[in-house]
DNA sequence: GCTTTGACTCTCG
DNA sequence: TCGAGAGCCAAAG
C-alpha cells in the first residue's frame, strides 16, 4: 500500500466519470494542497495501473501532459472513452473539476 | 537525512 | 502568441 498521498491521488481519478477528464491541478487542489507535480509522479508510479483510469488525468490547459505507457496509447484510450482529441489535445470542455 | 527529480502550473518578457 | 524562468509538494536516490 503506498503513501496516503498517492491513495488519494488514485481515489479521485476514479471518481472521474467515463467520457471526461480531470487535471492534476483539479486533483492536488482536492486533496487540499498544492503539490501538482507529486500528482504527476504519483501516477508515474501508478501502482494501481489497470484499477485507476489515470489516463484521465491531463494537464490543466488541454494537453495530455504525459504517460507511463506512452502519450499514444494515452490518446487511444482516452478515444476509446468517447473522448475527441485533436492534435494530442482535449477539449476543455470536456474536463471536469473535482467535488 | 539531505539532495534531486518529476505525467505540473503560473508569471513574466 | 510563444518561450523561458520560478515556485510548489511529495517521493525516490
Amino acid at each position: 500500500m503506498p503513501t496516503k498521498f498517492q491513495d488519494k491521488v488514485y481515489e479521485l481519478c476514479s471518481k472521474v466519470p467515463k467520457g471526461k477528464v480531470t487535471t492534476y491541478k483539479a486533483i492536488a487542489e482536492a486533496m487540499g494542497t498544492k503539490a501538482y507535480r507529486a500528482v504527476g509522479r504519483a501516477l508515474n508510479k501508478n501502482p494501481y495501473a489497470p484499477k485507476v483510469p489515470c489516463h484521465r488525468v491531463i494537464s490543466s490547459d488541454g494537453s495530455l501532459g504525459g504517460f507511463a505507457t506512452g502519450i499514444k496509447n494515452k490518446v487511444k484510450l482516452l478515444k476509446k472513452e468517447g473522448i475527441k482529441i485533436e492534435n494530442n489535445r482535449i477539449s476543455k470542455k470536456i474536463i471536469i473539476k473535482i467535488s
